[in-house]
DNA sequence: CCCAGAACTTAGCACTTTATTG
DNA sequence: CAATAAAGTGCTAAGTTCTGGG
């Protein structure tokens, strides 16, 4: 593919300022254009890691700093009224308005925060302060409870001036200028000071996450742009010029020692490019998955435990959407795997379960500590296999020893260029969406009921991919609300003596309530639907994969196809982030 | 090769806004 | 018009993969 960047504009100061930038849409052409046609081949704008010739921004907003509790405010220590320190107070206000959250009973939150919320302390309060449980935040919390209570009693002025200064804050921050292009950034906001939760069991909840100064501020932009002005009587850590990163921003953050990064929004050329060419690597797999398949299935056979360990992993990650499965630090971070690091622990054997053989039951915990649950069935090769490799091993071990993420993506990489683990939850999350929309969608039914369809094929591969989410708080009630909205069956609007009504009625009557039943049924129709797709969805997110896993091209070309406005699948910052998809899938689109 | 650090994608949930209903 | 529910957005944690240096 030609990728020489002097078919495109060169970025410079001048034109960068300019107002007048392109669009989504006119961007996704001029890439189509310097494509070879027809293959719409991913973009490669720059060559060798090269991200942008030009970038200018604002610099981050920091949080607002911290403000004193009124003077009636009281902290308790042992019984008795004790003022603190303004760092200490600040610290003691985390914990505070985390005071209703189970969490803050949690031994390991309280002895982190407690150890933390120390050194914020002055010698003096350091020597009085040394129980927790001695401590008495109540009247804080009920203060703060108050404040927000009134946030929401405030008049529509009120709430009119927050949002416009939002608004000011949008315009002047949110923005930079990346090569010819105004693009939307997607949090300038750095994050404010609290306590650190994490998911699931973490050993570092309850930590002090410390506030960031522009001193830790590394500012990323072109030489040629204007430089963005630390806050009046700061510094930033430092500014530098590196155009093989996507970055504007960077810090490290005070719990993992990780660095944390501001960039541009879904709806940027540079993030859209990505995802394309992320869809472009899984239909590459399409092409080659049945040789990769073949030959996982010759290796369940080799003489090699390391390369039956490979198989055996990669049979999993194709079968059911695992993840990779990094190794992990122990004690850094809640105990979760994938793939890889499955212990022996986390599967259970059965040669025969309810009528089947060979049946694998998997029980662990995932990213995010999502419970993976499941029963499979599996070909007798791969249940000897794991049989050999739970061999005089003991729950906590791994099962498989010989295996880890990178040696298992360097074969995949010696089969595709490209090929990593991940590829194949993209793929299999889109050539399912794309199987089940042919199978589901019934070309009689209406859009309600085509939409019902759509849903479950979203559905499908959420649930293969184990993208969970806790029952809504207020599930069974608003369930309840929509079978009560369920109208009366037709008969009731004709009386008790429906079929006189035709004899008795004028005929333009009888018209206009045949008219009136038709409407009511459709509605009924609408409502069964709903409360169909709300049960079915009870426990499924459906946003994760519609967002990162499904090739969008295939959900533009369906609806085009069914003639199903493109609103009734993507809302407006999804059609945002899908802008290329929209403006290039016919309805002809194959995954 | 291994490792750590860097960069970037993926993730669920809390909160906010908008739409619906009574 | 207020209350409630649904939809949409923001937030930031938690993954994967890449990179570069020994």
């Amino acid at each position: 593919m030609q990728t020489s960047p002097r078919h495109w504009p060169h970025s410079s100061p001048s034109r960068a300022l300019a107002e007048v930038i392109f669009t989504p849409h006119q961007r996704v052409k001029n890439v189509i254009q310097r494509c070879t046609l027809p293959a719409l081949l991913p973009p490669c704008r720059y060559p060798e890691g090269i991200k942008w010739k030009f970038l200018e921004h604002k610099g981050p907003v920091f949080a607002p700093p911290y403000e004193p509790l009124p003077e009636n405010v009281k902290f308790y220590y042992d019984g008795k009224v004790m003022k603190l320190s303004t760092k200490a107070e600040e610290v003691a206000t985390f914990f505070a308005k985390m005071l209703d959250h189970e969490y803050t009973t949690k031994e390991i939150f309280r002895k982190n925060f407690f150890k933390d919320w120390r050194k914020e302390m002055t010698s003096e309060e350091k020597s009085t302060i040394t129980n927790l449980s001695k401590c008495d935040f109540t009247h804080m919390s009920q203060y703060f409870k108050a404040q927000s209570e009134a946030r929401k009693q405030m008049s529509k002025e009120e709430k009119q001036k927050i949002k416009e200064e939002n608004e000011r804050l949008l315009k002047e921050y949110g923005y930079c200028v990346m090569d010819n292009h105004k693009e939307r950034i997607a949090n300038f906001k750095i994050e404010p000071p609290g306590l650190f939760r994490g998911r699931g069991n973490h050993p570092k909840m309850g930590m002090l996450k410390r506030r960031i100064m522009p001193e830790d501020i590394i500012i990323n932009c072109s030489k040629d742009s204007k430089i963005p002005a630390p806050p009046p009587g700061h510094k930033w850590k430092e500014v530098r010029h590196d155009n093989k990163v996507t970055w504007l921003v960077s810090w490290t953050e005070n719990i993992q020692g990780s660095i944390k990064y501001i960039m541009l929004n879904p709806s940027s050329r540079i993030k859209g490019e990505k995802d394309w060419q992320k869809y472009e690597t899984a239909r590459r797999l399409k092409k080659c998955v049945d040789k990769i398949r073949n030959q996982y299935r010759e290796d369940w056979k080799s003489k090699e435990m390391k390369v039956r360990q490979r198989a055996v992993a990669l049979y999993f990650i194709d079968k059911l959407a695992l993840r990779a499965g990094n190794e992990k630090e122990e004690g850094e971070t809640a105990d979760t795997v994938g793939c890889c690091s499955l212990r022996v622990e986390h599967i259970k054997l059965h040669p025969e379960l309810d009528g089947q053989e060979y049946v694998v039951e998997f029980d662990f915990l995932g990213k995010d500590s999502i419970r993976y649950y499941n029963k499979v069935p599996v070909e007798k090769r791969v249940f000897k296999n794991l049989q050999l490799f739970m061999e005089n091993k003991q729950p906590e071990d791994d099962l498989f020893d010989r295996l880890n993420t990178s040696i298992l993506n360097k074969h995949l990489q010696d089969l595709m260029e490209g090929l990593t683990a991940k590829v194949f939850r993209t793929y299999n999350a889109s050539i399912t969406l794309q199987q089940q929309l042919k199978e589901l969608t019934n070309p009689d039914d209406n859009i309600p009921a085509k939409i019902l369809s759509y849903n479950r094929a979203n559905r499908a591969v959420a649930i293969l991919c184990n993208h969970q989410r806790a029952p809504p708080k207020t599930f069974e009630k608003s369930m309840m609300n929509l079978q009560s909205k369920v109208p009366p069956p037709p008969a009731q609007l004709w009386g008790s003596r429906a079929p006189s009504c035709f004899v008795l009625c004028h005929p333009r009557t009888v018209e206009s309530k045949k008219k009136a039943v038709q409407r009511i049924e459709e509605q009924l129709m609408k409502l069964e639907v709903q409360a169909t797709d709300r049960e079915e969805n009870k426990q499924i997110a459906l946003g994760t994969s519609k967002l990162n896993y499904l090739d969008p091209r295939i959900s533009v070309a369906w609806c085009k196809k069914w003639g199903i406005p493109i609103e009734k699948i993507y809302n407006k910052t999804q059609r945002e982030k899908f802008a290329w998809a929209i403006d290039m899938a016919e309805e002809d689109y194959e995954f």
